[in-house]
RNA sequence: CGGGGCGUGGCUCAGCCCGGUAGAGCACCUGGUUCGGGACCAGGGGGUCGGAGGUUCAAAUCCUCUCGCCCCGACCA
C-alpha cells in the first residue's frame, strides 16, 4: 500500500450521481447477475442473479400457497384464435406478440403466439373445468416466462423475454373476486417490504393505465434511488370480460348459469433490477439479507505462514456453530488479498463480512462488518450462532428503515397541475408527487403530456397524505416511471 | 419504431480518415515472495478485427446489407 498509484487497481465504478443508468448498467455487469445473450432484449441470468430470483420464488411462492393457491403450468404457445377472443386484451398486447409459423418446415395452418401473458390459454381450460359454484373459487398460480417484443429493453427492467409468477383465479362473485385482488396485492406489499426491504405504495390505477382487458388494475408502486418509480407488482381484476368470451360458467345454487368473476397477478424478475436501484450504492450491489444467495462472506487473513492453518481451523468452527441458519460463503481463494476481496463482495452485494485473522483466533472470535455502512462488531464464536442472524436481520430493517426515508425525502405534494409542471419540468425534480383526484381521464392526459408523468396509483392508505384532498376526497401519485 | 453512437483477445480501448496482413493496459495461466481496504517479480497462453457480400494484387481499414449493444424520444411489467 505505498502507492496509489498501482496500475493494478480495477476501474472504478461510475458513481450513481454521475450517470445512474450506467451505473445500473455496471452493477449488473460486474456483480455478474446477468449477461446480454446475443439475442434481442434477451438477457442471462447468471447463477448469482438467479440465485435472487430462486429466494424470491421461495418466499413468494410460500405466500401464494399459504392463502390457498396451487401451482399449475400451461403452455407456451397460444393458438391465434385464442389469443383473438378478447378484443381488448390483444389490442394490448398485439404489438409485442412474436409468433410462431413453422413447425419444421411446414407452415402452420394457424400461427401460435409465444404467450405474452396466459390469460387466454387458462381461460380456455377454465371453462372446461368449471361446471358448478363447487367448483369455485380456482385458485392457480404458474410460475412461467413470457415474451413481450419490447422497443427498447434493459436488464430486469424490462426484457424481451422475463421470469414471473401469474395466477389466475375464478370466482362465483363480484366480491369474492374483489376480495382477492386486494389479497393478492397485500399479499405483493408483504413480501415486497418484508424480503426486499422496498417500500411501495400499494393501490389502483387509473382506466388509462390499467391492464389491457381488465376492469380495474392494482398495483404497488416503489421509488428508485434516481427518483423514478418502478410498478413492482400487479393485481388485476378482470370483471366477466374473459368470462363471456372464453364461456366460462358455473350452474350457482338456484341452477342458474353464471359467469365467473376473474382475477390476474403477477410480480417478475423485474424485481430484481428494484432491489439493484432501490439498495445500490456507489460500491455496488447491496441485497436484502433475505434474498441474498450468500449472506456472510468470510475472508481469511494471514501474514505468517503458520498463521494460516489456525485461521482456516478456526473458521471451521465457524461455519460448524452457524450450521444452516446462514448462508455462508468461505473466500479461501489465494490468489486475491483481503482487501481485494473486500471490493469484490461489497461489489456484490454481500450484506454482512466476517473478517478472521490471527487477531481474532487470538479472541475467538470474528470481526463482523456491515455491507451498508462498514459498521464493525467483534462477535465471539460462541455467540456467532445467535448474533450473525440476528445481525442480518438488524440490516433487513436499516435496509428498509433507509428506503423509506429516501422515499419519504422524495414525495411531496401539488395543488395543481402547474404545481406538477414546476416540480417535474422547471425544477427538473423525480419522485412521487401526491395531488388531489377525482378521476379526470383528459386531466391525467394533460398530466402525462406536459410532465412526462403518470399516475401510478391511488394509495389504499390516503393517511400519509391527510389534508391534502378536500374531506372526503382523495389524492393521487404521480411521477415518472420506468 | 425515429434520431445519434458503438461492435478489434475475457474487459477497457488504440489502429480505420491516408488499405500492406493486429497492439496496449487490465484480466487469465505457471513459479516464487505476499496477504487487517483493490500486492509484487519473472515467465507464458490467447484475437483474423460482430456476420455476410462487394471493390482491390492486397481489407480491421473503403462500399452495401445484416445482427447485436448503448444513449435520447414515442410504446410497454
Amino acid at each position: 500500500m505505498s502507492q496509489d498509484q498501482s496500475p493494478a487497481t480495477p476501474q472504478r465504478l461510475t458513481p450513481q450521481s454521475e450517470d445512474f443508468s450506467k451505473w445500473y448498467g455496471e452493477v449488473v455487469q460486474r456483480a455478474q447477475l446477468a449477461d446480454h445473450s446475443g439475442v434481442r432484449g434477451c438477457i442471462v441470468f447468471r447463477p448469482y442473479g438467479y440465485g435472487i430470483w430462486e429466494h424470491m420464488q421461495r418466499l413468494l411462492d410460500r405466500r401464494i400457497k399459504a392463502t390457498g393457491h396451487e401451482n399449475a403450468y400451461f403452455p407456451l404457445l397460444i393458438p391465434e384464435s385464442l389469443l383473438q377472443k378478447e378484443a381488448e386484451h390483444v389490442e394490448g398486447f398485439a404489438p409485442q406478440v412474436a409468433w410462431v409459423t413453422h413447425g419444421g418446415n411446414k407452415e402452420l395452418e394457424e400461427r401460435l403466439a409465444i404467450r405474452p401473458t396466459s390469460e387466454a390459454i387458462i381461460c380456455s381450460m377454465y371453462s372446461k373445468w368449471i361446471e358448478s359454484y363447487r367448483d369455485l373459487p380456482v385458485l392457480i398460480n404458474q410460475w412461467a416466462n413470457v415474451l413481450r417484443w419490447e422497443m427498447t429493453t434493459r436488464p430486469f427492467l424490462r426484457t424481451a423475454e422475463f421470469l414471473w409468477q401469474e395466477g389466475h383465479t375464478a370466482h362465483a362473485t363480484a366480491a369474492d373476486c374483489q376480495a382477492e385482488v386486494l389479497r393478492m396485492l397485500e399479499v405483493y406489499r408483504d413480501f415486497v417490504e418484508t424480503e426486499l426491504a422496498m417500500p411501495v405504495y400499494p393501490g389502483p390505477k387509473s382506466d388509462a393505465e390499467k391492464f389491457a382487458g381488465a376492469d380495474m388494475t392494482y398495483s404497488i408502486e416503489a421509488l428508485m434511488k434516481d427518483g423514478y418509480a418502478l410498478q413492482a407488482g400487479t393485481s388485476h381484476n378482470l370483471g366477466q370480460h374473459f368470462a363471456k368470451v372464453f364461456d366460462i360458467t358455473y350452474q350457482d345454487e338456484q341452477g342458474v348459469r353464471q359467469h365467473v368473476w376473474q382475477t390476474s397477478w403477477g410480480v417478475s424478475t423485474r424485481l430484481i433490477g428494484g432491489v439493484i436501484m432501490t439498495h445500490g450504492d456507489d460500491h455496488g450491489l447491496q441485497l436484502p439479507p433475505r434474498i441474498a444467495p450468500v449472506q456472510a462472506v468470510v475472508v481469511p487473513i494471514w501474514r505468517k505462514p503458520e498463521d494460516r492453518g489456525s485461521v482456516l481451523a478456526f473458521i471451521e468452527k465457524v461455519k460448524e456453530a452457524l450450521g444452516d441458519r446462514v448462508r455462508l460463503l468461505v473466500d479461501d481463494r489465494e490468489q486475491y488479498s483481503p482487501g481485494w476481496k473486500y471490493y469484490e463482495h461489497e461489489l456484490r452485494g454481500v450484506p454482512v463480512r466476517l473478517e478472521v485473522g490471527p487477531k481474532d483466533v487470538e479472541k475467538s472470535a470474528v470481526m463482523s462488518v456491515r455491507r451498508l455502512d462498514r459498521k464493525k462488531e467483534s462477535i465471539p464464536l460462541d455467540q456467532i450462532a445467535t448474533r450473525l442472524p440476528a445481525l442480518l436481520e438488524e440490516v433487513q430493517a436499516d435496509l428498509f428503515k433507509a428506503a423509506q426515508e429516501l422515499r419519504a425525502a422524495n414525495t411531496s405534494s401539488a395543488t395543481s397541475i402547474e404545481d406538477l409542471v414546476r416540480h417535474f419540468v422547471t425544477e427538473g425534480k423525480r419522485g412521487f408527487v401526491a395531488l388531489p383526484w377525482t378521476g379526470d381521464a383528459r386531466l391525467e392526459a394533460e398530466i402525462k403530456e406536459r410532465c412526462a408523468a403518470t399516475l401510478r396509483c391511488i394509495p389504499l392508505d390516503q393517511s400519509p397524505f391527510d389534508g391534502l384532498a378536500p374531506a372526503g376526497g382523495r389524492v393521487a401519485l404521480f411521477a415518472r416511471a420506468y
